[in-house]
DNA sequence: CAAGTGCCTTTATC
DNA sequence: AGATAAAGGCACT
């Protein structure tokens, strides 16, 4: 199947390359990715997307594409600075992650480098998830919250978890549980989710944020992570008193004042699809002057 | 090539 | 309350 696009305002590599997902795959030129129980292929040809084993109705939601990019790019483009990020990655989306997935994948991610985090999911899925077949090639959906559930700590660690297996084992149980329900958290609106979100163990506001903006449809979330943070400081400095650029560079991570702070300056000055300008300003300072990294 | 540094931070403990 | 330390291990330099 095949539906057709301004290659503009969608760019398949960029949206599954920069950061936010981690278990899509490049094979022989075509993306292999698994989404709740479904295996399947994807590639774009210019200004048309192919893919195989999904509809339309899910791709197109899953990648966002009902979302006005122009009229997203316009409501963020307060600087020349993040319109070059976002004239680098044109066509870069956020994509709506399974809440679930997404939750597990940024408690793991915390301090780890991209390809770490790779493993790791990679591992999980492979450990505890269901293989489903496609093409004649093995894939796993991720571990549904009660196969995390019922792991041993120690299994969660052989998959390179660390002290992260801790938390991925309690918030799996609450999860299992139903004592938080990801779904209807879609349905709430930003803070009350969020409020939600850090009662879960490993959860703390960065992650927080990442949960809501790729998975619960939260676009105005802003996460501050470390590249985030030097983008601040070295090209939005003025919007904050020099003893508080100063205080945070000294540091290796904010505090959750701090964060705070930072967040809400990206909140207020990008409006309410910040979470876009995070993306582009991201992967642009990412990117900036490295080769490497996928 | 080896060793050091950094990583999409959170939690526990002072 | 607010700062500080501890917590894998992989990948890049």
């Amino acid at each position: 199947m095949k539906i057709r696009l301004n290659s503009q305002l969608f760019n398949l590599d960029f949206t599954l390359c920069c950061g936010q997902t981690f278990r899509w795959e490049n094979r022989d030129g075509w993306w292999y990715g698994v989404v709740k129980e479904r295996v399947f292929k994807t590639r774009q040809i210019d200004d048309g997307l192919e893919f195989e084993n999904v509809d339309a109705a899910f791709v197109k939601n899953y990648f966002g594409l009902d979302e006005d990019l122009s009229k997203i790019l316009v409501e963020i483009g307060k600087d020349e600075h993040v319109k070059v990020a976002a004239e680098t990655f044109k066509g870069l989306r956020i994509i709506r992650q399974d809440p679930w997935e997404c939750l597990i994948s940024y408690i793991c991610a915390t301090y780890k480098s991209i390809p770490a985090i790779k493993q790791m999911i990679f591992k999980l899925s492979s450990q505890f998830g269901g293989k489903a077949v496609f093409e004649g090639q093995d894939f796993h959906a991720f571990p549904t919250p009660a196969a995390l559930a019922n792991a041993s700590i120690e299994k969660l660690k052989n998959c390179g978890l660390g002290y992260r297996a801790r938390y991925v084992l309690e918030t799996a149980r609450k999860i299992d549980d139903e004592a938080v329900n990801l779904e209807k958290l879609k349905r709430a609106n930003y803070e009350e989710a969020r409020c939600r979100l850090l009662e879960l163990s490993g959860v703390g506001l960065k992650v927080a944020d990442c949960i809501l903006l790729f998975s619960l449809d939260k676009k105005e979330s802003f996460p501050v992570d470390v590249w985030i943070k030097r983008a601040i400081m070295r090209h939005y400095a003025d919007h904050f008193p020099k003893e508080f650029i100063e205080k945070i560079s000294a540091e290796r991570s904010p505090t959750n004042q701090e964060y705070e702070r930072l967040n809400l300056f990206g909140r207020q000055y990008f409006g309410r699809y910040a979470g876009y300008a995070q993306e582009y300003l991201y992967h642009y300072e990412r990117t900036r002057n490295s080769t490497s990294q996928s």
